[in-house]
DNA sequence: CAGATTCAGTACCGAGCGGTACAGAAAAAG
DNA sequence: CTTTTTCTGTACCGCTCGGTACTGAATCTG
């Protein structure tokens, strides 16, 4: 199928990107769309035929949200034991909500947790998504059961809910300005409660 | 100073504590004065009247909040000791978090998380009040370091905090719809990390 | 009684919201 | 060149927002 007519003048990828920002900074309701469009500097009719509306816009960035900025996620995934899995998500959790080249706090947490009127689906849909991740890394830590790396009365759902507990604490702490050293030092509080496999 | 002219013709703390729960639901932008003049059962101008405006009323709304249902906190600071401080507070806010006859999560965590904009300032009181609260238990727990009741190498700041993320990452998880006993296995988790006089 | 104050109710203000319509220019395909 | 599509820009839609003005009735003090 060919293109007929004039081609899109900018970059669609971009201008998500600069999306993904406000609303990080400003949550769903609280990012009009001129701050939107002034953002991602193109015209308000021009995201409207790029992305459809703006819940659209809103999805298409928090995926791209979940691919740049939450990378280190799969990453820690990958580390050998759960230990090392959970600390090295927690430690770079800290890190990502404190970068100062990006908005303080995460986009899932702050983005939607007031949105309790007509867009409850909004606040719904963001937790779902953070659901996932918790069950992504209930998998992993079953499969550290199961080798042994965790003591076999383990609940792993429990112990990854424990963790992004402690994450979505230090989301709000962070968005409250609380430092990078501080968050940090938490995280190294809650590896207290993480069983490694020497002390089994 | 005598009363002239018609008296106040309804219960201001009674359309007050019907306040708390709109902003706790809703969040303090989420919240419209319809909303808002319709639970208390009065009329827009006797709002204003009695009240200000709408930020002075979720000022008042959240001095009733905390004095009404943070009052757990207070009764948990009074425990003889640290561990017991530390584990009464967790326990009581998780089940404050879903009383199932009160909005679930926290009004001073989803009432202006996502308040970006123009209203930051409302997000910056709230984060305020919330680390008045740490820094109260901080004391506590230096007064427990003094006591013998923690480690004397034990930083009673970062310890309170650990605690505060614990609370806040609950109240993100309740305001999912997490259930209760889900938020109680989260604080069994996390009380691992605190330590005992008995393990000193 | 008169004067003061608050009541409930409604209509309205300017502003901003998400979203659309319409203009004229620009750039592709045929 | 014509046609088609998307461009940028502006004006506008209906709606809701927080807040105010005004009305007439009610209820207090003196």
């Amino acid at each position: 199928m060919a293109h007929r007519g004039r081609p899109r003048g900018f970059d669609a990828d971009a201008a998500l990107k600069n999306a993904v920002e406000v609303f990080w900074r400003q949550g769903y309701e609280g990012a009009s769309l001129s701050d939107l469009t002034a953002a991602m500097g193109i015209n308000r009719t021009s995201m409207y035929a790029a992305f459809g509306n703006k819940e659209e816009l809103f999805h298409r960035a928090l995926a791209l949200y979940a691919e740049e900025e939450m990378a280190y996620a799969r990453e820690a995934l990958a580390q050998p034991t759960a230990y090392a899995v959970i600390e090295t998500f927690l430690r770079a959790n800290a890190e990502a909500l404190t970068r100062d080249d990006r908005p303080v706090g995460c986009l899932s947490v702050q983005g939607g947790l007031a949105a309790g009127g007509d867009n409850g689906h909004i606040a719904r849909f963001l937790a779902d998504s953070r659901l996932a991740g918790e069950q992504a890394l209930a998998e992993r830590l079953a499969r550290a059961i199961e080798e042994g790396d965790l003591p076999p009365d383990t609940d792993p759902h429990a112990l990854a809910r424990y963790v992004m507990v402690v994450s979505e604490g230090n989301a709000v702490h962070a968005a409250a300005g609380v430092p990078r050293e501080a968050l940090l030092a938490s995280v190294e509080i809650a590896m207290r409660a993480i069983p490694t496999r020497q002390l089994k």
